[in-house]
DNA sequence: GTCTATATATTGATAGAC
DNA sequence: GTCTATCAATATATAGAC
């Protein structure tokens, strides 16, 4: 693999900057004039490299979706049963206060408005979740055929179920400023598991 | 009580239409001339009613989360039984590409990020999800005393876990653009209820 | 490829006549 | 209270020298 590029070019300093602002702000609140600050780029660098703002933060979204598509990947490669990666999975320390880098985006009319929204800024969003939901399904089917969850159960609906915890963690979170929801939002997605799970998890 | 206001007055046209542009586009995205022109006011309305866009907002969100808050009562207050009430709420036939009323805020810097935000727009928001937590969990710790409820449950995080499935399942049908997302966020939401339920459901 | 200027439209708000 | 102008600042984008 062609890992991150070394952080030196213009051009991945433009993404960088708008990878953070995006977080930050979201897209519509993402002006240019501040890409540019933020990244020490002189004022045309932005169009040299982009055709404008649109595609710049699609570039830059695809490179948040394929990271967290990675870590998704890793963590689930790296523990120890499929039923304990999902609910390491839920016990990702997120900073809840300050939203989900692609969850956050989901409500702003470019990006998920039905009559004008640019498809590209959907797009990486769309895949990440999608790739997200399938893999938790995966392990849920997996842990099943192990045994050590209850037989029959909808795996795609319950991925979804965690899926939506989290995410609605992060937004009564933001609304209350305080990590409390969060908490309590993932401990009923571990609740809903263990009351499906053969065996006392821990 | 006094009833919502007849729809005449030209400041009443002017929240309407506030109302309407927040649901649909957020607060950043809703500019002071679509007000104007979308409620039929002239350039100066706006600012002989209102000191400014923020205020108009502001006065908008607290009309909305008053108005949810009152359709959460009665949805509650209408149900046969407390237990039965937080099933209906799951089941409330959201539109769920729409987003929430005011959780569809929750991202916005103006609301909530703990530097910039003004507290006078994120302050309804917080009303609202803290007032519905409150109804769920009172409905849960009823139907525990019912004995409808598996005793030693912690109602409040249950309350929020609830909550938190609705907004999880609006931000991935809005990424999905799919209603799908949200039935499956909410049947989770449900299922945890029928696992620490006594009695089947239905 | 990068920079300095500059352009045009829109934003959020104001002035002041009626 | 409402309307017609108008404003300064910013947003997004372009021109063209280096």
């Amino acid at each position: 693999m062609t890992a991150q590029s070394p952080p030196a070019s213009t051009r991945q300093a433009l993404l960088d900057s708008a990878k953070a602002l995006l977080w930050r702000f979201g897209y519509e609140a993402m002006s240019p004039r501040r890409i540019l600050a933020e990244s020490g780029a002189g004022q045309g660098s932005l169009y040299h490299h982009f055709p404008g703002k649109e595609a710049l933060a699609a570039a830059a979204l695809e490179e948040v979706s394929t990271e967290m598509k990675a870590a998704m990947d890793a963590l689930f490669d790296a523990a120890p049963d499929p039923l304990t990666a999902v609910h390491r999975f839920l016990d990702i320390p997120f900073d809840p206060l300050k939203g989900c880098r692609l969850g956050r985006l989901a409500n702003e009319a470019a990006v998920a408005d039905p009559d004008q929204a640019d498809p590209a800024l959907r797009a990486p969003l769309d895949r990440f979740f999608a790739a997200a939901r399938a893999r938790i399904a995966d392990a849920l089917r997996a842990a099943e055929a192990q045994g050590r969850l209850r037989p029959g159960q909808d795996a795609g609906m319950l991925a979804t179920a965690m899926l939506a915890a989290v995410q609605g963690g992060f937004v009564l979170s933001r609304i209350h400023q305080d990590p409390e929801s969060m908490r309590q939002a993932v401990a009923g997605a571990h609740l809903l598991l263990d009351n499906l799970t053969r065996e006392p998890r821990r």
